[in-house]
DNA sequence: AGGCTCTTGTGAACCCATGCACAAAGTCGT
DNA sequence: ACGACTTTGTGCATGGGTTCACAAGAGCCT
């Protein structure tokens, strides 16, 4: 079944799955439906079962998919069965946060070099870690070890290391500054814009502000809640949906 | 004309395309092609184009589009003209560094409450703001002004503080808790899941690899392949496309 | 054994998004 | 004034993803 072309949605949907599954090993479920694993991870039902079966699942009919045997599945998948090799290049503001962050570790990463090229934070430790110069960066790749690098530079600075990071071998950044990164082929870009993330919602909150003083469908409508909604309307808590 | 229903994945992109107009405005340029706007930001001209189409563009054939016009029309909106207010929950690690950074006043969104329930936290003053108890929400939030709550608390507490958040007006809220987030109908969530990230690189760089080791055009398999991949799902060659 | 209940896996319809290709519409040079 | 050139806006085809709905399979109970 699934070995080759897994959706990109699909594995974007997989790390929720997993940390799922992981909730529900934890409460000592040996089995769970579809339907309470969805329901966990925020997405509907059939979704959940056609990801699973992209990568050629193991439910069982009538009773639902064994936590251990599945998490073990999307585990390898996503390739937590080997350590990966994190560096860190930027350690200003938000590299120390990310210096710090437990949620690394526990998924396998693991942090191996911070870079900075500031003259009062090289040679600072971060977390047990020195933080070094990007010169280096050639000291703590091994070329057999994949690694992900991390950019928390300044903008304008983050093309110029993305291109020393790839120079050395890396293939695979997340860069969290806020520029279009440009990467030959065969290596994976992945951003994180927190302002972008914030235009959207404020793009949403506008439109849900005109929309309450010209509402389409009920022109008739009366009073309309001038707060939005109330909180504890729960018949259906209804998942936020978002992309 | 874009009036209404701008499709979400325009949307997203929308944040890119100011930023690439910023940049084109800050160069002195008056005009831009479809092209080479996409290219600054990192898409295709024919996408870009529809994009703006659905916003009811005003770009002039022949010519392109006019800088300072279209940069003013998309931060329309992207709610822009006003300023939005935001606070940020959870002043820990992460806390601390979104709370000085520069990105959010830059593009219009203004802290107005740091909060935290930590006693050796609340009190303390982070770039020029207190630290407040969550208790003191309601001083902070005005309920003609829609707020964005920014959730940086450890996973286990997002969802209760996440209600508190609405309970008290919140209708957009940016969650960096990897966890799944439950709010009524109306309340915008958007997550920022920086291990997700992780994964989702380190199963395309898997996949990389365990190309690397197997090409594509190899239909006789001699023997199996040391460990990579599941046993069950060596048929099937199915020639790949690179990405 | 047989029927009942539960749940998976998937075919098929639908919806959204992407990319192509080109006519319409404008500018510029002569 | 006009023709050549440039670039937008969009119709259309294609593809990916989501959702529905249900038959097939698995356990359980009598
Ligand atoms: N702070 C946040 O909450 C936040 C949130 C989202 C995005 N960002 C983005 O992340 C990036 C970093 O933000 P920050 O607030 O940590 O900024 P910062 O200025 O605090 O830190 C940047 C660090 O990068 C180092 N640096 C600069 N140029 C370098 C180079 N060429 N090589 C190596 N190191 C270099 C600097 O010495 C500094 O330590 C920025 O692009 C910012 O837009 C920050
Ligand atoms: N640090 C990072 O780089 C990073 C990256 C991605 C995601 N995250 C996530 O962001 C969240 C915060 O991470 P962190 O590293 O800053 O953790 P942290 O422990 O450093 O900070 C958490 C803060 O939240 C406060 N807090 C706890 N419960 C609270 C409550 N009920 N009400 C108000 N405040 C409360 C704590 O006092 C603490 O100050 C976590 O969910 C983490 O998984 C962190």
């Amino acid at each position: 079944m699934g070995t080759v072309d897994v959706p990109e949605a699909t594995v974007a949907r997989l790390p929720q799955y997993l940390r799922a599954l992981s909730a529900f090993a934890d409460a000592g479920a040996r089995t769970v439906s579809s339907e309470a694993l969805a329901e966990a991870a925020g997405v509907g039902s059939a979704k959940l079962r056609k990801d699973l079966s992209h990568l050629g699942s193991y439910g069982t009919r009538g009773v639902g998919y064994d936590v251990e045997q599945l998490r073990r599945q999307i585990a390898d998948r996503l390739g937590q069965t080997t350590s990966w090799n994190v560096v860190i290049v930027g350690i200003g503001n938000l590299g120390h946060a990310l210096a710090g962050y437990g949620g690394f570790a526990s998924r396998g990463f693991r942090v191996v070099g911070l870079f900075d090229d500031g003259p009062q934070v090289v040679g600072e430790v971060v977390s047990g870690l020195p933080v070094r110069p990007l010169e280096e960066l050639g000291e703590v790749l091994r070329p057999g070890e994949p690694t992900i690098g991390v950019l928390a530079v300044p903008a304008e600075h983050a093309q110029g290391v993305c291109d020393r990071l790839v120079a050395a071998g890396v293939t695979s950044v997340l860069n969290f500054a806020p520029t279009v990164l440009r990467v030959p082929a065969g290596v994976d870009v992945r951003k994180v814009d927190l302002a972008s993330e914030l235009q959207i919602l404020a793009f949403h909150a506008q439109r849900k502000a005109t929309r309450a003083v010209a509402p389409l469908p009920a022109p008739a409508a009366p009073a309309a809640a001038p707060l939005p909604v109330h909180p504890l309307d729960a018949v259906r808590p209804r998942v936020g949906e978002v992309v």
